[in-house]
DNA sequence: ACCTGAACACCGTTCAAGT
DNA sequence: ACCTGAACACCGTTCAAGT
């Protein structure tokens, strides 16, 4: 719609931006905004003039609605948590523990694949949003659900959130690379340690093979069922 | 010595560094005072600009002996795990496998700890130097040497390193930020997870004393402890 | 009450020029 | 062969001025 030229600089989509935007800035409209941003072009894009590009405003308008850009990040991060708690909760039996859990790794995996760029940034941070605040809950009440002792319970759920955060975040990270560095240090196993000196090096040169083969998804259930299996060893009998 | 002036901008700074520089500008020069520098004064200190003045030297050079910025992170943080490794290796018996994993671990927690600000920028990295390739080859010939196959060995080592360099990625990244934010979410349990509404949120205010006082170390050695019983329940009997 | 736009104090990096 | 220094194309953020 009105739009007469095919290429644009900077200056032309923001005057359209401005033409389109019929509804007043808010902050979910920016956080909208943000997210699909992030989603399509990575998060090198993200930033205070191309979002308010993006929202056809000048951008220190987002001033208005967010302190400073961390605090516009981790708004992200929770409607993200919010979406993704919002999916899950139907379909949860909350006395089966083992598949609440399960649920949650899965979900974090998809999140931090859908959004690595808000996801690297803020997977070590707390947002203290309704998104996170509903996990929150749900995992403890879950874990406190199985009848372990309340220092117990609140252990083995920051055992569990935090190596889970911990590795989508490394994925999300490293999702969130440049298409050239993604590629060197993905290729590593094979352009480096599959031709180390077979005398210095015996085990890497072994297990080059079965290195460039292991999958991070493989890894990421390991490590969950780890945490599960010590959680299902402490249970009261 | 022959500095006339107790207070001193940049330029000065710079020139008296210039003055006291015996040697020639190298690599490990250059990541000697780069570790200095984020020791001291944390990550947002490591900029080009900033390390020139410390070098005695344009900011420019730098890029005589590393390609760019992250190409000069990834060697610091090599250096980090060789220096780590070094300090590791005496002591160790090849054949205690869980005492080798445990020792890795203490070695990643201390890395992360002495310099957070490199380990956030490089945890979900490959290196590739020689540091890497050491703990590499140590992890995998220990894990080899239990008996398990090749495929459980390499599936077994990623979820060991990945698991603790996500949460020891995480702890860096904390630690790293400015300590406003340090403050505002470490603070996040009491001020705002122990006063959440009572009917909406039961299990949150039920623990609230307990996610206060939990430490990260207690998490971490938790989840190591996770991974090193789920490979004591793979060993081939 | 909310938005604009110039301005400030930074970044990483390139490249012609020096020695 | 190695370093310098100006310059480029960016950042996040502040604040007086507009409406």
């Amino acid at each position: 719609m009105g739009g007469q030229r095919a290429s644009s600089g900077g200056r032309a989509v923001a005057a359209r931006a401005r033409r389109e935007r019929a509804v007043a800035l808010s902050a979910e409209l920016i956080v909208d905004r943000a997210l699909e941003l992030t989603e399509r072009e990575g998060s090198a894009a993200l930033t205070m003039r191309r979002l308010g590009e993006e929202l056809g405003v000048d951008p220190t308008a987002v001033y208005r609605h967010f302190r400073d850009k961390d605090d516009l990040v981790l708004a992200c991060m929770d409607r993200i948590i919010d979406n993704a708690y919002a999916s899950l909760q139907p379909g949860l039996d909350p006395g089966d523990w083992r598949a609440v859990l399960r649920a949650v790794a899965q979900t974090s995996w998809a999140m931090c694949e859908a959004h690595p760029a808000i996801y690297a940034l803020t997977f070590y941070r707390v947002t203290g949003g309704p998104g996170e605040r509903k996990m929150v809950e749900l995992l403890l009440s879950t874990l406190a659900g199985t009848g372990l002792p309340a220092d117990r319970t609140v252990l083995y759920y920051r055992a569990f959130i935090d190596a889970i955060l911990g590795v989508c975040g490394m994925k999300a990270a490293t999702h969130s690379l440049g298409d050239g560095l993604q590629e060197k240090d993905g290729s590593a196993w094979t352009r480096i340690y599959a031709v180390l000196p077979q005398a210095e090096y015996p085990a890497a040169r072994a297990h080059a093979q079965e290195l460039a083969a292991v999958t991070q998804r493989e890894i990421y259930t390991t490590i969950v069922d780890a945490v599960i299996r010590l959680i299902e060893d402490a249970l009261p009998t």
